[in-house]
DNA sequence: ATGCCTTTGTGAACGCGTGCACAAAGATTG
DNA sequence: CAATCTTTGTGCACGCGTTCACAAAGGCAT
């Protein structure tokens, strides 16, 4: 049986033991003391906590370059995600396939979710429409939304959102990089990406970790 | 003068007002004690701080899907990204306009960094392709890195990666979306995702917030 | 079977960040 | 110019998460 120490794990991870331990005790995940833990059996607990072992039916809805992009994106079935549909408001794209699933209309939103049972739509819409289509797949029964426009959508209690800005990362590095060049008038710099976050976005979203570096 | 108060600020953000004042202290930015913070010198302090007043040239290797969306997202430009060049493998699509821009060959690779003084590449690339273009751009003068290849890219010393990866988000939506459901069964189920992420990735990328829930 | 060795699970201490609360500072009004 | 009022900047305390350290537990060799 194949074993592995929290020791082992938390130095390939970079982390303490001790702590991965105590993460590991919430699961109700056993280990064998003197031995370690039966990786399957930990690999498996971990999928079903986080939801990796069930089929989550997914809507992507705005199907421009980004919407086929996610489409085509294979990380999505390994991670127990299946495209159920795609959806694009153009006429003129109903009926193409992208990534082997053909492209349905915008007026099909409502019926598509109901029937696969979605709760979980991606808008990757224009930042215009965003609102209205997110309207809509919480109208017909999704309650988590992955939003790529540029919009903080407002929602009814129990539906999450997060979304997610693609310029943010790069933000981080620019941020990163300045450092790394001008390291003598930016003496007194750092938390300030704190500070920022609060005043840009409300809440949702990724939070990109940037160091909390204090100066000195 | 147009001024806000910490109070105002914090009250919009939903954060308090003294971790808001302690941290635009480390700014050396000063407010007016009975009067607030000056809204424009605040947003310029801030701004400068965060890079966003600088102007960083970007390439973008991989013109597929999503890196067309990239080019064609229009976030970049108002936070001090401009992108410098589309750089794809593919002879055919070489001289085609995207996003307005021209993509060039990966021949030019080399010359359109040094030229251009880039230190910010973004990798849109296949999988396969990605740790070969990391290392071209890396050997060519770029010290920052934004990944969406799903691979985990390794550099030397005192270059930066973040990895994007587009189903983590996704992922963390279907974790909270199965506690919604799951009442029952899942009772000590939550720090998991702390550990799951210590088991994926080695340190680089955005870390998707989930709340740390401790279990009964 | 007994003793030793390894590794878990966790109680307790430490450290850090957040929030409270107040003194200092400046603006404003009479 | 003095008194008052508002808001900043920050010392201090509290609380939470991380880390340390060790007893309990199980395997394994003799």
């Amino acid at each position: 049986m194949p074993t592995v120490s929290s020791e082992e794990l938390a130095a390939a991870a970079g982390v303490n033991s001790a702590k991965l331990r105590k993460d590991f005790s919430y699961l109700g995940s056993y280990g064998t003391r003197g031995v370690g833990y039966d990786v399957e059996y930990l690999v498996y607990q971990i999928s079903r906590e986080l939801g990796l072992t069930q089929d989550w039916p997914v809507v992507i809805v705005g199907i421009g370059n980004l919407g086929a992009a996610l489409a085509n994106y294979g990380g999505f079935a390994s991670r127990g995600f299946r495209v159920a549909a795609l959806i694009d408001a153009d006429p003129a794209m109903a009926g193409k396939p992208v990534a082997g699933i053909p492209v349905q209309h915008t007026d099909e939103l409502e019926s598509i979710i109901r029937d696969n049972g979605v709760s979980i739509g991606v808008i990757a819409t224009p930042a215009g429409a965003a609102q209205q289509v997110c309207d809509r797949l919480v109208a017909a029964g999704v309650t988590s939304i992955l939003n790529f426009a540029p919009t903080v959508l407002s929602v009814p209690d129990g539906v999450d959102v997060r979304k997610v800005d693609l310029s943010i990362e790069l933000q981080i590095l620019a941020f990163h990089e300045q450092r790394k060049a001008g390291e003598e008038a930016t003496a007194g710099a750092a938390a300030v990406q704190a500070a920022a976050r609060e005043e840009t976005s409300t809440d949702q979203g990724p939070d990109g970790d940037v160091p909390a570096v204090m100066p000195a």
